[in-house]
DNA sequence: ACACAATACATCCGCGCCGAGGTATATCGG
DNA sequence: CCGATATACCTCGGCGCGGATGTATTGTGT
C-alpha cells in the first residue's frame, strides 16, 4: 500500500462486490501480504476522500455480529475512476514493487486487453532497463563482486524476483509478440 | 525508501564514509533500485534532523564541479543509533519487503555475529509465517485456483521471491544450524 | 452474571514525504 | 559570449499515513 494506492485498492475490491470497512480492511492487509496491516486512522478518511469524490456510496446496515455496518457501494463514477487509474498508472505505480502488485491484482477489470497488454508492457520496459543497487562510481557493481555477504544476498534475492517476472511478463504478452 | 528508512539509509551510508547530499541522494536513488528516486524536500530535510539529533556533523568544503559542499561526517552517537536500529528492526522494517532490504543493505555494520543471526532469524520466522494474498472466507485461494491470470502472475512472482529468499536466508544460518 | 475478545466505526494529532519553486556555481558546446 | 546542463543546497505547502483514543454492539468463555 503506502502513497495513493490504498484508493485504488478499496476502488478494485469494491468493483467485485459491495464490502464494509471492516471486511475491506482485512482484504487490503491481505492483499500486502499481511506486511503492513492499514490503521483505522488511514482507511476510514479515506472512505471518505472516496464517498466526497462520488465515487461510492453508503448503505447502513445491521452487523452480522456487532454493531451495524456501512456497506459501501461503488458508483458509476467509480468504476470509471477505477479504470482511468488502472489504464494510465503514474511511473511510480509501475516501478514500485508494492504498488505495481495493487495494480495487477485489480488490472482485469479492464476491459480491453489492447490496454491490459499496454500496462504490462510498461512494467517490461521498466524491468529492462539495466538498474544495479550498489556502484563502484559509475560501474555498477555485481553481485559475485560484493565481499559483504548481506549485499550478495540482497542482489541474489533482487535478480530471482526479476527474473521471476520477467518470465512471466513475456510468457502473459507472449503469444504472437 | 519510505517511513524512517531514509534515516536508517543516511547513517549506513555515512557509516563507510563521509559524502555530501547529492552524492547521498543518488545513493540512496540506487538502493531502492531507482525504483523511488528521493525528493530534494525529503532529503535534506531528513539531514537535518540526523544533525538536530547529533548523528551527524557537517563540514563546509568546496564543490569539485559546483557550488560548496556540505560534507556530513557521522558522529559516535550516530554510529552507535545505526547499532541500535539494526539491532533492534521495528516490526515493518523485517515485513516489509523495502524496508527489510534497506536494514539487509548496511546489516554488516553490526560487529556482532549473534545479533546479525537473531536479525536475519526474524526475517526467516515471517516468511515461514503461512499467508497468502487471496481468500475465500477464510481458506486461502492457490495460484492454480486463480482464473485472473494477473492475479495468478502476482502469486508466482510472490513464490518465487519468497522461495529465493528462504533458500539464501537458510543457507546464510545454516553452518551448523 | 460478568469479563473479554472480536466486530465495527470514527476522529485527532504528529510527522514524514513529495512536488514546486528558488538560489547559486562550474563546465561545455555552439 | 551565451545557453544548457549538471552539480549543490534549501524552503514551503499539502496530504496521506500511523498510532492513540474513544464509542458501541455482539458472541464466547467461565
Amino acid at each position: 500500500m503506502i502513497g495513493g494506492v490504498l484508493e485504488l485498492a478499496i476502488l478494485g475490491f469494491l468493483a467485485e462486490q459491495p464490502l464494509h470497512g471492516y471486511d475491506l480492511k482485512r482484504r487490503v492487509a491481505q492483499l500486502t501480504g499481511h506486511v503492513r496491516p492499514i490503521a483505522d486512522g488511514t482507511l476510514y478518511p479515506a472512505i471518505k476522500r472516496l464517498e466526497r469524490a462520488g465515487w461510492l456510496t453508503r448503505r447502513t446496515e445491521p452487523g452480522s455480529r456487532a454493531a451495524p455496518r456501512q456497506m459501501l457501494v461503488l458508483t458509476e463514477q467509480g468504476r470509471a475512476e477505477l479504470r482511468r487509474r488502472l489504464t494510465e498508472p503514474e511511473e511510480m505505480e509501475i516501478s514500485d514493487e508494492n504498488r505495481w502488485f495493487t495494480v495487477l491484482a485489480f488490472l482485469r477489470h479492464l476491459d480491453d486487453p489492447a490496454a491490459r497488454d499496454a500496462v504490462l508492457r510498461r512494467r517490461l520496459a521498466f524491468l529492462e532497463t539495466p538498474s544495479s543497487f550498489f556502484y563502484d562510481g559509475n560501474r555498477p557493481v555485481r553481485a559475485e563482486e560484493l565481499d559483504d555477504p548481506y549485499r550478495r544476498g540482497l542482489l541474489t534475492i533482487a535478480r530471482a524476483t526479476s527474473r521471476a517476472e520477467l518470465a512471466w511478463l513475456r510468457e502473459t504478452l507472449g503469444g504472437t509478440d
